[in-house]
DNA sequence: CTCCAGTATATTATTATATATATATTGTGA
DNA sequence: TCACAATATATATATAATAATATACTGGAG
């Protein structure tokens, strides 16, 4: 065989990373992401639907997803519910942007 | 505002980039490009389709939609079809998992 | 021309994702 | 307690992705 299997990324791996990459692979999730990496504290959910150009709600049920999967977190204070990144690995993909945009 | 608008990844490019990276959120698709990207020559889809641990019509499905989408290309010799990368952008994904596995 | 290996496509069922809109929940201040 | 702002969830619908299987196409060997 012209490639040596145990040099590939084995299966397992990637049938666990393709469900993270497919996180990223939304353009409201992608700006929340970068926003929450552009902030030194925590943003809430009207700033982020601000920065989204986009809807509340939209904002909210993308925001759940990345919840869910234990990306971002929320901490509550007062009304307003503001969000941070939890998981950084998935930042790899944002520099990817970055690095190819130039 | 806490995040400067200016300094995060235009909408436009994030649109642009999360179908791309929709196409690498597939644990086929991963080890296609991962293959392909540890290969020095094209490598058919019989070959492809052993280390893909998969059936061939997956495979071909599979390399329909890279081809679709220009990240490979096909040629055929006889009556093999080789494949290789025909755009390297995607590779940063491969990257960014490598990288993070460790 | 026929057969076969190699490859591609079609079909279908199932499940997941996206989008829009409406409604519900939660906490604060009057 | 009531109204409101902030946030979350529900629902409906449309669209897309996945998987499995069957079938079709293509080129070479005989």
């Amino acid at each position: 065989m012209i490639v040596e299997a145990q040099k590939l990324i084995d299966m397992e791996t990637l049938e666990r990373v393709a469900p993270i990459i497919r996180l990223t692979s939304h353009p409201i999730r992608l700006r929340i992401l970068d926003i929450l990496n552009n902030s030194q504290v925590p943003v809430n959910v009207n700033n982020l639907t601000e920065l989204c150009e986009s809807c509340q709600a939209v904002v909210s049920q993308q925001l759940r997803i990345l919840r869910d999967q234990g990306v971002v977190t929320a901490r509550r204070d007062g009304n307003h519910v503001y969000y941070s990144i939890s998981n950084t690995s998935v930042l790899l993909i944002l520099d990817c942007i970055k690095k190819h945009r130039e």
